[in-house]
DNA sequence: AAATTTGTAACTATAATGGTTACAAAAAGG
DNA sequence: CCTTTTTGTAACCATTATAGTTACAAATTT
């Protein structure tokens, strides 16, 4: 299981960006939004200004913008930023060379894994921060005033992460068919 | 990164019994083919057991066979025993309320991942442990006579995983389209 | 009854991720 | 030039998943 948040992290991370427009945020702000520590964050931001989606700078009028424009940004191009890697991993260490199976399946798995790769990369490829801005605006235009809530420290909420299984029961009963994310 | 191979396991595991027929296969000889212990390769078979894919029996004569005819037993079924989970993970602690962004990111970023894992789940059901096999064939024929490997108690080869970017060389220099799997 | 094999618990090791503190370096503004 | 602010980064700890190992009870065959 890909127990890893690091992409709904970026992901977030560049979608606060887009929303906020053109002024730069400060990783405290971000981290503040995200529910987790600055640190994190200018971690991750550190791997998506290496493949160029963001710009930061130091100093008191600081922080971080994007890059690019958000029409322009894909979910593949996130994904490719944090190096996820691949959906599953071949064996740990290699197979018996003497056993006519052991001797060939990782050959076959890799292509089997490519396979899975490529289909999950013209998923999100074909998904662009801006769509994840827009499918957000209905729902966070009531709050669209207070942009970044700003007050002390408050510590997390300690809650479990979400479950695939609640969020297939959610997405059904909104009725979402795969279109829904583009246009 | 999914940096676990059961899954590349479960498909050695079922595809040594395929090809073995009929015959109960112990899990000292699996073990010796995936070049593992014994009890890892029990605990997966347990998983694949409960998800109705494979049986086992104790006793001097026994072991673990197909339940199923493996042209009828597809990859999918393989991940879903073996619940891996999604190809990414949502937020660990929910994002701020307060934030037009947080309140609803994981509403989209969760509609996202269904897509991603619908992809993933249209690949893999559509490749057969027979499949599998059959790619195995024209490569392990020259070793077809000395089935499973039983001598000593030789250890593992300590060797790295194998990495993505050396597949993908591997496979192109292959010339591998994504159809050559299947027939 | 003896031998063999699975089922399973218990423990350890390893690696990835995430959280936290601390501080140097860069930038802005007086 | 000094102060403030913020990023960049190292260092450390906690948590979790996976994997490897040993040990032994329960089941099955002979």
């Amino acid at each position: 299981m890909s127990t890893n948040s690091r992409f709904a992290v970026a992901v977030h991370v560049l979608s606060l960006m887009a929303w906020s427009g053109e002024e730069p945020l400060k990783s405290e702000q971000v981290a503040e939004s995200v529910n987790t520590n600055p640190v994190v964050i200018r971690r991750i931001l550190k791997e998506l200004a290496e493949a160029g989606l963001v710009v930061s700078q130091t100093g008191s009028l600081g922080g971080s913008r994007l890059a690019n424009d958000p029409s322009k940004t894909t979910l593949l191009d996130v994904y490719q930023a944090l190096e996820c890697g691949g959906v599953f991993s071949l064996h740990r260490a290699p197979p018996s060379r003497d056993c006519p199976v052991g001797v060939n399946i990782e050959t076959v798995l890799g292509d089997v894994l490519l396979e899975v790769d490529s289909a999950v990369e013209r998923v999100l490829e074909n998904i662009t921060i801006n769509d994840v801005v827009r499918r957000l605006k209905p729902c966070g235009a009531a709050l669209a005033s207070k942009p970044i809530e700003k007050n002390g420290k408050r510590k997390h909420y300690d809650q479990k992460q979400i479950a695939l299984p609640e969020l297939r029961a959610a997405a059904k009963s909104r009725g979402n068919g795969s279109s829904e994310l583009r246009k």
